[in-house]
RNA sequence: GGCCCCAUCGUCUAGCCAGGCCUAGGACACCAGGUUUUCAUCCUGGCGACAGGGGUUCAAAUCCCCUUGGGGUCACCA
């Protein structure tokens, strides 16, 4: 019997949603049996055959949150039944990721732990051993069923609009029938699904029950012996004592399958999560479109998108610390998050606001910090090498903070940087920077005078400070309005329409180039 | 098509379980103004939603039912 203290107080911690009551009477309904001392272990538990989608990604960091907040384990477990599509790189990318993200485990294929192994496949003698024991117990059949004839089926019930489901021909085989045919022929090993009805606790949808002859006699073990997800999932979290199974609702139909080996093996059901959708601008599955640069975590973290903003904003994606802020660190995350707080529609990935979350960042971060992390991105780019930032530390923090404020991502940053690097002679004008610097009627002229006044002023080296007063002055001097002389010198030093104050663009180009690039601008802009 | 899930501004969401405090709050985006040599930042303001219909109730975004719409899933993939 559930002892009523820990449980219900963990779930009636979170009052905003209306899960907490009907977990803890289902709990007692469904006899979720949890013994003394036993606490949360939850796991993620990708299939190595693609890269870490970002949808993966929230619900590893919902999970690890969810163990991390109440003191409970997170296991990673690498579902690679699949040999034809598992990859030792797509495992390598999947836990760089991971750990990009920052997120740990307590128990996983590198770290070990009590259950290992964390590899699927490695752990098959245990599959076919627990098959073998329903086979034995009567909960599971064999099926001499050809290819073919499935696919019959599967037309003759689409043409009749029925549910498309294996009718059970084989399950009515005796076991003498079973036995003599298995010696030559090939079979698979299909679960017995029972009648009745099949209920679960769902932590994001609630009460969820299915009706078991919805549930057709799905296949345990395949005819070259190797067993499916369905039955190997429940297998290894049986095994590794998970609680709690927090996943993609994309599993929601599998989970009456599931459910049902649990009662098979004679063990309580976990509690499970079914997380709402990633969902892409045109409302279906994120995974599921076509273009993927922007689905992997990977193109995130090689564009340059700042780790804690990455974390901030997939968690916004189906839950939300208040209803006032956006903001949150990992503490917060952990401190505050709550699976009965997941929301149950699926999230549009808004591409906008992520964006928006990582200049965020960038902007509240350190100076020192934003400029570390830029400096791959220069070295990548072959503006700099890592020695020129490590030499020039000074020159490099003040051009990044001249465009801390102005960027989503590091490599954007970086990018913005560019027209300091180029020769003076091949410097590229934006058209929308020249257009501006045309309509200075005067600009020649005024580019001219100021020039020879600007020389003997930074022969010794540009004073941003001093000058920009001195300049205004000038300005102010010779009756001008700022544009006059701003739009045509600054296209002149960066070829660019916006950016940062002009005094401090040359300081960093020095006084030479300085010199060069307005006396070009003099040719160029006339 | 069967089954399942979902439904608050264009988008992410708060509010819903324990109905009144909601002429529905915040954020992104968008629009307008201010600051700035430009761009960006920053500040101010604006636009903008309870899918529809029934019920229950003194009272419904909130509870119930139906309709509509959207999604997921129907493999010897995971």
């Amino acid at each position: 019997m559930l002892r009523g203290g820990v449980c219900a107080d963990l779930l009636s911690s979170s009052p905003r949603r209306g899960l907490s009551a009907v977990a803890t009477r289902l709990r007692i309904e469904l006899n979720l049996s949890k013994t003394a001392g036993d606490s949360v272990r939850v796991r993620f538990a990708p299939s190595p055959t693609g890269k870490l989608h970002i949808g993966g990604a929230r619900t590893a960091l919902f999970n690890w949150a969810y163990a991390r907040g109440r003191g409970g384990k997170f296991l990673l477990r690498i579902e690679d039944t699949d040999p034809e599509r598992s990859t030792a790189e797509h495992e390598r990318a999947i836990l760089s990721g991971l750990r990009w993200l920052g997120l740990d485990w307590d128990e996983g294929p590198d770290v070990g732990g009590p259950h290992a192994p964390y590899h699927q496949a490695r752990r098959i003698g245990r599959h076919k051993e627990l098959a073998q024991q329903l086979f034995d117990g009567g909960k599971a059949y064999r099926c001499f069923c050809s290819r073919e004839r499935l696919e019959q089926l599967h037309e003759t019930q689409k043409a009749a609009k029925e549910r498309l489901a294996y009718d059970g021909l084989c399950r009515r085989l005796t076991r003498a029938v079973s036995d003599e045919r298995a010696v030559g022929e090939p079979f698979v090993l299909r679960f017995a699904v029972p009648s009745g009805k099949t209920r679960f606790l769902d932590h994001v949808r609630g009460d969820v029950v299915f009706d078991n002859v919805e549930v057709e006699d799905w296949v345990m073990v395949r005819s070259d012996g190797n067993p499916t997800y369905n039955f190997v999932v429940v297998c290894d979290d049986v095994d590794m004592e998970i609680t709690h199974v927090f996943r993609g609702e994309e599993h929601l139909v599998n989970t009456p399958k599931q459910v049902l080996l649990y009662e098979a093996f004679g063990r309580a059901q976990p509690e499970f999560g079914h997380l709402p959708l990633m969902l892409g601008a045109d409302r279906k599955k994120l995974s599921k479109r076509k273009e993927t640069e922007y689905t992997a975590l990977s193109d995130y973290i090689e564009k340059g998108y700042p780790r804690d903003a990455m974390v901030n904003f997939l968690c916004l994606q189906g839950w939300a610390l208040n209803g006032s802020q956006e903001i949150f660190n990992v503490a917060e995350l952990v401190s505050n998050f709550d699976i009965n707080d997941v929301s149950k529609a699926g999230a549009v990935f808004d591409f906008e606001k992520c964006n928006w979350m990582a200049g965020e960042y960038i902007r509240r971060d350190t100076l020192e910090h934003v400029a570390q992390m830029c400096a791959p991105y220069a070295v990548r780019a072959e503006l700099m090498t890592e020695a020129e930032i490590r030499e020039r530390h000074g020159w490099w923090l003040a051009v990044v903070a001249g465009e801390k404020e102005r960027v989503h991502t590091y490599s954007d940053l970086v990018e913005r940087l560019r027209y300091l690097f180029v020769d003076d002679e091949k410097l590229v004008y934006d058209p929308g920077a020249e257009a501006n610097a045309r309509k200075q009627v005067a600009r020649i002229e005024t580019l001219k005078a100021f020039l020879d006044w600007l020389r003997p002023r930074i022969e010794t080296g540009v004073d941003a400070g001093a000058l920009r007063d001195a300049g205004k002055a000038w300005i102010a001097e010779r009756g001008l309005k700022m544009p006059a002389l701003f739009q045509p010198l600054r296209c002149a030093l960066s070829g660019l329409s916006g950016g940062p104050d002009t005094f401090d663009i040359m300081s960093w180009l020095g006084p030479e180039r300085t010199l060069r690039r307005i006396a070009l601008g003099v040719e160029r802009l006339a």
